[in-house]
DNA sequence: GCATGCTATTGGAGCGCTCCAATTCACTCG
DNA sequence: CGAGTGAATTGGAGCGCTCCAATAGCATGC
């Protein structure tokens, strides 16, 4: 199981190790004879150049560290696939790590990567500490995705909130709502923008009178609750949900009740998640732009690798409305 | 940005670099007045230890790594929650990749790994050629789990199909079914084992007669064709899913129809994912026996560590069965 | 007082690569 | 025909660490 190295290329070439290394940096002043004669011992070697001696000598990993705050949200496995491949397009390879939704873990895998010298890290809903985060931030670049953070050298991408909440309360009073509720993320990162958007956006359009939120959190565990509680009171007829899961368990509560969805109430999530597309479900959800927000995050990484000491830049992107079946006009 | 090394560390404590080396490595053959004195600099310089020169020079990287077929599937959260956890307790740092259901993303996953010299690799339900399989096994060692392969150095750690067939219909047969359809995942990976178990199970308890098999997949998608061409003909009492997802889009055809489950239909899924778990369908499903499929996996890697030319092993371990609301005796 | 055996420490070689300055080797041109 | 040019190639230093053999320091026993 011992591997060949460079030397044994290009002994195998009659080479130099520094022309079989150039080689295989693609650089233009080899010779096309030279460059072929090394692909083709190497080949035949089954050689394959050491990423760790590579990375130690150019001290550059040409590596980017994705942190996800808990993969079994399948918001979080959209999210990696369109930063993956923004990653990828840009030239990095690109590392996971699962925080397992505690910040003790994120902080761990933030450290493994700092110590594989990854070129900069996108955090995606941290739930690590401040102090964490500005420790690390002054050995590599980091962007905070979805949580908004005031580090003097610590980037964020948001997707912006208000447009969502305007998105939402557009569409469900355009189809005659007037009686909606919001049921919220509670201390989730992001629930309380979510939920004051959602009121300004509704005194906005001259329902504040009739609009009400409801506590939650951002589980289903929490949607059921909430539901229990409304269908025991008065029902509004449209809900709108702080995220899918909590729209999951709204529905299988009002399932249970006889409650027809969209007929007797409309329903709305967030994150357009794989549960949205469920056509048990087939929930309208707002969905964020993972694509612009991967892009701009990788961009800001790059922009502070050549200038470490810049101050920390906030990007908004819009996000978009998709309509499925669990929405429709208020019963007359 | 210029981060301390061990040299530094060692100026700083007025002791050698080897010293320093040692205190990082834990070794007991250090003073404990020097050993503080050391980790105190560390501390104070803020000293991490470079992963990559580390591996370089030992020649030992303590990762392996975990390839995953599809971070949408819910069913990889659940098998990477097991598998991490197992390589952390077992020393190892896990790097992750995704593969994204493409064989040839897979198998440039792996080639990634290998190159960053990982001690190991668990391939989850990989679709990588056994032609890169083979190549591969010759560098590092690689256990397949859920795919079984048949190759002279590759371990394989399944579950026992087997006992999960016999579970469930054990189960719906203690139940009262008789009539019981099997949708199937066609020619994704494990699929025919899964067929062909149920069939054998039905014919041991004597409903060779009453069992039916339908073509599917393994998607939400495939759930509702077979779901549509049932409710159009003979509807059974109890439908066997060859997984979640395929139960999930068989419960959205059966809810727009107006048929009940359990009340009409009994519905049995496998994987026991988060979409069983949801209160909205609370569906009976297999669950595969993830902690010790991942104990045997690591544990295979280590023997072959110690033993690099060793034939195939393979290991199949039991599963159980979570019943839960969507499963209960027919209609009398 | 000296060989003996410890334990704690050290210097140096080397892991496989990159990067830079230096060299070689045609070619061209006045 | 020698200086000059540019492209292709090379040797060597060094990235930050580990590991080994060597050494220092010190108590022990005869």
């Amino acid at each position: 199981m011992t591997r060949p190295t460079m030397e044994d290329v290009a002994a195998a070439a009659g080479v130099s190790r520094s022309l079989v290394s150039l080689v295989f940096q693609d650089s233009p002043k080899v010779s096309e004879a030279s460059r072929s004669r090394v692909l083709a011992e190497a080949e035949r070697l089954g050689y394959r150049p050491n990423v760790l001696a590579r990375q130690l000598a150019s001290n550059r990993t040409k590596t980017i560290g994705i942190l996800l705050d808990d993969l079994h949200n399948p918001y979080f496995a959209d999210v990696l696939d369109a930063f993956e491949a923004e990653a990828e397009s840009a030239g990095y390879r690109a590392l996971l790590a699962n925080g397992r939704r505690e910040g003790e873990r994120e902080s761990e895998a933030l450290r493994t990567f700092i110590d594989h010298r990854v070129d900069g890290v996108i955090l995606a809903s941290p739930r690590i500490s401040d102090s964490v985060l500005t420790s690390m931030s002054k050995i590599a670049p980091l962007v905070c995705v979805e949580r908004r953070v005031d580090l003097p050298r610590v980037d964020v991408v948001m997707h912006d909130e208000q447009i969502g909440a305007q998105l939402v309360v557009d569409h469900l009073v355009g189809l005659g709502h007037r009686d909606i509720v919001h049921i919220d993320g509670g201390s989730g990162a992001g629930a309380a923008a979510r939920r004051d958007w959602f009121m300004q956006s509704m005194r906005d359009a001259g329902l504040a009178a009739s609009m009400r939120v409801i506590g939650g959190e951002f589980t289903e565990h929490a949607g059921r609750e909430a539901a229990e509680q409304l269908v025991r009171g008065a029902l509004p007829t449209a809900i709108y949900c702080a995220n899918d899961a909590v729209a999951a368990g709204v529905a299988a509560v009002l399932q249970r009740e006889g409650i027809s969805i969209p007929g007797d109430v409309s329903l709305v999530g967030y994150d357009d998640t794989m549960l949205a597309k469920l056509d048990l479900l087939s929930l309208t959800s707002v969905r964020q732009p993972l694509a612009a927000m991967a892009n701009a995050s990788v961009e800001l990484i790059n922009r502070r690798i050549d200038k470490p000491r810049r101050g920390a830049d906030i990007v908004d992107i819009a996000p978009t409305l998709v309509t499925r079946r669990s929405t429709a006009a208020p019963r007359a």
